[in-house]
DNA sequence: CCTACCGATCGGTAGG
DNA sequence: CCTACCGATCGGTAGG
């Protein structure tokens, strides 16, 4: 077998330094205002280089969205396994969205907005991931109905709680007196209506 | 008296014309893609034209969005003059949101993702604008705990209501089967957090 | 993954 | 508000 010029596994890690340094910077300023050269730089690299490992800007973009949706997937499989009571359900899967949210490894649902520039067959393939992800929290919705701790489980309560957590972005800050915990107490209160007793 | 070139009159409509279509053409593309050369276009202009009404790109992004603040305030106030009961209130404060996110008059909202871009003075008079369009939101909630309706209205419940309704815009579709309306009745549900009775 | 480079486009301006 | 234009930057590529 002939030896390859640079090892597979060192090969993969480039790619990953590249789409962690385009994730960082897509949040931050914008796919649009983000240039190829930002990320090469970001990533220890010249311009050119990021093109070695992905088609396009738009390739990494979409990437990065499917990615890091895919380790939110995994952090929320994580935070709910062996978990039964709808309500504890309920909380580790807010808590683990605001956890993919703000500890920063995986950041595919700030980037929702930035699926404008993608095709539409992207741009359905990424919808259709986030369908996936919320599946758990429909489940989890409809057995609060279940046990009559909500009245109405209806698709919009999904989408109203997804958007809530999601626009936290605009107004969180981890750094503040605020606690991660302490932000997904307060929205569970809300959904729960902060009902008394 | 000398007379002008142009009325002033006419001066100020084409004004808000290249004001209306960077409005649209922000929203729908985002601030970045959105070419100064394609809002000359949309105005019926050349493209250096634009710079005779507003000094920068900049410059028109933070008009197009303290200008559609200002436009949502005025319909906010129209929807709750001499209204006293709070959750009457609380739900002309929303359906009024709704008609400024959808209504496609003003749609500031959509663009506070794209603030970014502006030097920290702009951003700082922009979240000042927004705070101050909250302020009638906290009054109403802090109306429904003194009446018992709600249980607390600390500040991140205005908060995760604001997110909520910005967030529709992502799934909502105004041509679909729930009316705006509806859209508004299922938020103040949620709000209250559906308890029966 | 780097060097060297290209064609296209962009925000903005001078002068009328 | 138009004409004509500029300097800078950008995504992407050939060839090694």
């Amino acid at each position: 077998m002939p030896r390859r010029k640079t090892e597979p596994a060192a090969e993969a890690n480039r790619r990953t330094e590249v789409l962690r340094a385009a994730a960082r910077l897509f949040v931050e300023k914008g796919f649009e205002a983000t240039t190829t050269r930002d990320i090469a730089e970001a990533a220890g690299m010249r311009s050119g280089s990021p093109f070695y490992h992905f088609r396009s800007k738009l390739d990494l973009l979409k990437a990065v969205i499917l990615e890091g949706l895919a380790a939110s997937e995994a952090r929320q499989q994580a935070a709910i396994a062996g978990v039964d009571d709808p309500l504890d359900r309920l909380h580790r899967l807010v808590r683990a969205h605001l956890g993919s949210l703000f500890e920063h490894d995986t950041n595919a649902p700030l980037l929702i907005g930035e699926t404008r520039a993608l095709d539409a067959a992207a741009r359905r393939q990424i919808a259709e991931a986030f369908d996936r992800y919320q599946i758990p929290w429909q489940q989890t919705l409809d057995a609060l109905v279940a046990q009559g701790t909500l009245t109405s489980a209806a698709p919009p309560l999904r989408l109203w709680l997804f958007g809530m957590l999601n626009w936290s972005t605009h107004w969180y800050r981890p750094d503040g007196a605020m606690t991660l915990d302490a932000l997904a107490d307060s929205a569970v209160a809300m959904l729960l209506g902060q009902a008394p007793g």
